[in-house]
Formats: structure tokens, C-alpha cells, sequence
DNA sequence: GTCCAGGAGAGGC
DNA sequence: GCCTCTCATGGA
């Protein structure tokens, strides 16, 4: 029935839950159902090992969750004197980047601006429900993520009804350009890292932001570094003394201290910041 | 009831 | 270039 991946140091939950997909449904033997694109699959961790339904999933698994990447030279990467990425790493060790489908990362992370991460959870679930195809696993039942023609011809109005807001325009622009043709986000794979960045930034509605988390969670550039409320209060406060870092100067600093692996510092550094108890939220 | 969120774009200066 | 304002919604 389920068949195995080796996954040593690695945490599904963790990597599931942490604000990069927001569609996967824990049920009640423990594991996790949800769509990587058009396969429904369910997830069980079970020590150093990912259990996959149907089999067939496996490789699509795999990919999914990166357990294909040497994860040790990820975290061997980590500027050394950096306690407060060395804090962050030991609190969740096992946390991934996912490999997400192209189309459903940017159009998640569309609808994501000026939301929390349970809000974007439930937009995902609904325009999959609504608006995806359906499919089947035993009785779990769940929605693909819709296409760009589904969402196109949905129209922006609906789009708006299932709760998406000033963002439905975005969406439905994106979903437009990429049915029609005159968009494919495949091109996006040939391009180097700062090509594909201006790539990204001609769909409207995606900024610095956006694109950095579609150039990390889907198209794998791990330097990709997304900034958002989190990151920029953790680092003004655990970087910068607290003090306000002009936009230009926080980029440098991005660049050069975290290195070739920055999206995954940044990734622990989120993780920890949302979810531990220490969690760092003063404000003025 | 209030606060705030994995933002971006437009307009004013 | 850097502010400020607006957009829309519901979980916490």
C-alpha cells in the first residue's frame, strides 16, 4: 500500500505547516493528505522515514519534499557565528523548502499579501474545492489545485466571492496570461536567478516579495531570500539593535551574510520566529 | 470589538 | 528615490 522514503533529519509537519503550502489536512492516523499537483497523496512520518500512498507517489514524494538534496551542506553553509540562524536551526532541524508546482506557488502567494497563514490556508482550500479538480484516495476526498484556465474562465468576480478580495485581480490577470499563452512559467527554469526575479515581476501584483518566495518554493533558488513583517522584524531586532534598516542596506546585508543557502536561513529564521513560544512580537 | 497579516501599486513630494 | 494611502478579509 504505502511505499517508503529514507528521510533522515527531516520533520513533515514542520515542513508542511510552515507557511510555504497551505493546503495539506492532517487525518486521523497521524499522516497528511493533500495534492502535489494533480496527485492526491497521504504522508506519514515514521522515524527516519516517509510513508507514501498510493506507491505511486513515491518519486512525485520525493521531489516534493526535497529529500533528494544533500540537506548536511545546506546547514554546513550557515555563517558560523551566526547564534541567532544557529537558535533557529536547532529549534526545527528537520524543516525543508518544498518543490512546488510553478502555477499553484505563484497563485497561492498572490493571494497571500496582507494575510495570515491560516487566512491563505483557507482561500487554498476553498478555491481548490470550488474551483479544482476532484480526486479520490480511499475515503479522503480533495481538490487539485486549479488551472490557469480554470481560474481564467472562473472570472474575477467569483474569484472575489471565494473570498480573495483586491487580490482576485491579480490572480485572474496572472491565470489569463497563462492560459492564453502569452505567459508559460516554464520559460522561468532556462533563466539565471536575477532574470528570472524580473521575469516574475512583469505579472502584476507580484513585487520583491512574492516573486522571492515563487523563485524559492517553487523554482528552487535557494539564495532566493522573501522578506516579509516576520523576517524584517526578526532581523531589525536581532540583526540591527532594533533600529529601522533602510530597504537597500537590508538587501546587502541578505546577500552577503547568508549565503548561496539564504532561503533556508531565512525559512528557520520564519519558522521560529511564527511559531516558538519566545516569539518575538513587541511593536512601538 | 480590536488588531493585524509571508504586499503591491499609485500618487505626492 | 522615499513616504503615505488604499485595497479586503477573518483568525487570533
Amino acid at each position: 500500500m504505502a511505499a517508503t522514503l529514507h528521510a533522515p533529519n527531516f520533520d513533515l509537519e514542520a515542513t508542511l505547516n510552515s507557511g510555504q503550502a497551505f493546503h495539506w489536512e492532517p487525518q486521523a492516523d497521524g499522516s497528511f493528505a493533500g495534492c502535489i499537483a494533480d496527485r492526491l497523496v497521504a504522508l506519514r512520518q515514521r522515524r527516519d522515514e516517509v510513508l507514501v500512498t498510493p506507491t505511486e507517489g513515491l518519486e512525485t514524494a520525493r521531489c516534493y519534499l526535497r529529500l533528494d538534496e544533500n540537506h548536511d551542506a545546506v546547514l554546513r553553509s550557515f555563517p558560523a557565528e551566526d547564534s541567532v540562524l544557529a537558535a533557529a536551526v536547532a529549534y526545527c532541524p528537520g524543516l525543508r523548502i518544498l518543490r512546488q508546482p510553478l502555477w499553484e506557488c505563484l497563485a497561492t502567494f498572490l493571494t497571500s499579501s496582507m494575510k495570515q497563514v491560516a487566512h491563505i490556508r483557507q482561500m487554498s482550500l476553498r478555491l481548490r474545492r470550488e474551483l479544482g479538480e476532484p480526486l479520490r484516495l480511499g475515503d479522503i476526498k480533495a481538490g487539485a489545485f486549479p488551472s490557469p484556465a480554470a481560474m481564467a474562465s472562473a472570472g474575477e468576480q467569483r474569484l472575489r466571492e471565494l473570498g480573495l478580495g483586491y487580490r482576485a485581480v491579480f490572480v485572474h490577470r496572472a491565470a489569463a496570461r497563462l492560459a492564453s499563452g502569452e505567459a508559460r512559467l516554464e520559460d522561468g527554469e532556462a533563466l539565471d536567478d536575477a532574470e528570472l526575479l524580473e521575469f516574475l515581476l512583469r505579472f502584476d501584483g507580484v513585487g520583491e516579495k512574492i516573486a522571492n518566495c515563487v523563485r524559492l518554493f517553487a523554482f528552487g533558488r535557494l539564495s532566493a531570500f522573501p522578506v516579509d513583517v516576520w523576517i524584517e522584524r526578526v532581523l531589525r531586532e536581532r540583526y540591527f539593535g532594533g533600529d529601522e534598516v533602510p530597504r537597500k542596506e537590508l538587501t546587502s546585508f541578505l546577500v552577503h551574510h547568508f549565503g548561496d543557502y539564504g532561503g533556508y536561513a531565512q525559512q528557520y529564521l520564519f519558522h521560529h520566529a511564527r511559531t516558538s513560544k519566545g516569539k518575538s512580537r513587541s511593536r512601538p
